[in-house]
DNA sequence: CTATCATTTCAGTAATTCCTGAATTATCGA
DNA sequence: TCGATAATTCAGGAATTACTGAAATGATAG
């Protein structure tokens, strides 16, 4: 890798994280070299920068591909493939919290509720039910909640996140302007 | 495994979920055994039941241990150890939440600040820095909002989620109030 | 202190995952 | 259609990770 020291522990510190999550330390120094980079690479430029194969190179840009955390394009007089990391954060972001919950999330909570959809037969599956039910429900509100709330532009995201348990404040204004006659006019805008 | 199938499929699922994460099959499988478990369980029951080896059992329940998603008991009368979920699903996620913060968020936030202490040298390595900067930003602010909000008691933080994009209303509100002379009395309550 | 039972360690092996190079397939200009 | 270059596939080997059984260590009751 001949490319300057701050990239170079950027990449090497994603491929470490990578491994931590389900992608190998490959993709995920693919992906960081990406991210880093001015312009569009080719796969030949990916393997030489990261001393990967070529195959190896093709193997991951695929799978980053899966993720759609990658973009493809063509560079006019090229024939060969170039990629490119999103350049909003805010949209990586997203995509990888979607397809996250389309590969863990969803599944679990499939699994989740055939499983609930036994009736006990003993109190010790009685228990286990309840406690199924419990981590459905917990998964299903903080994904609804994510999903709501990713619908938001990103400014308004930002602050949101900036105004952190603060926020807490308006539910309580909320619950006293809900019990009192105020309510339409507050939450109207 | 002489369990109700029930139980079956949510310890084979987390089992096949946790070799998506950082965790084995193994651990997965144990941990999910000992959520669902009404009573605590010693190291040759879950040995007995997941079918796995007394030390894979030994060495799983040492790695749950250190996420600190175990509690250990004795039993009167007992010189066996005794392993157990904690009851409060919030808890879990909680404890779930700071470890996977304290192993990977917070040495990724580490890492990019040295990366942004250099000064970039040509035009690529602007463009680098000011994307490391970026992912920065974004994971500082999304755990500084998560760091914030886990704070709130169960019932109140529920009640944030339910609310989801809604919240955007109030901010929209706050904005009315702060610029207008009510600020004070509707951020006091 | 000793005998007994519980737990941990660890070297070796099994299983899985990762990666490569060779061969194949695809694409495109001439 | 052909030749050249690009991309993909895949069998096999390399590297890593998971798991076991035997041995060591630790703990407790008598």
């Amino acid at each position: 890798m001949n490319t300057a020291p701050l990239v170079q522990s950027f990449v090497l510190h994603f491929g470490e994280m990578g491994s931590r999550w389900g992608i190998s330390r490959t993709v995920g120094q693919i992906y960081a070299l990406l991210y880093v980079s001015p312009n569009p690479l080719n796969a030949d430029e990916i393997a030489e920068t990261l001393d990967f194969s070529r195959s190896n190179v093709s193997m991951g840009l695929k799978e980053l591909e899966s993720w759609r955390l990658v973009r493809l394009q063509h560079l006019p007089g090229d024939r060969r493939e170039y990629f490119s990391a999103p350049e909003d954060i805010w949209a990586i972001f997203r995509t990888l919290a979607e397809e996250r919950r389309k590969r863990e999330i969803d599944p679990t909570l499939t699994m989740l509720r055939s499983a609930l959809m036994d009736t006990p037969a003993s109190a010790d599956e009685r228990f286990a039910h309840a406690r199924l039910r419990e981590m459905h429900d917990l998964i299903e509100l903080v994904t609804t909640w994510f999903t709501d709330v990713q619908k938001l532009d990103q400014k308004t995201l930002a602050q949101l996140l900036k105004l952190g348990s603060k926020a807490q404040k308006f539910l309580a204004l909320k619950d006293k302007l809900t019990l009192g006659s105020g309510a339409k006019s507050a939450t109207k805008r």
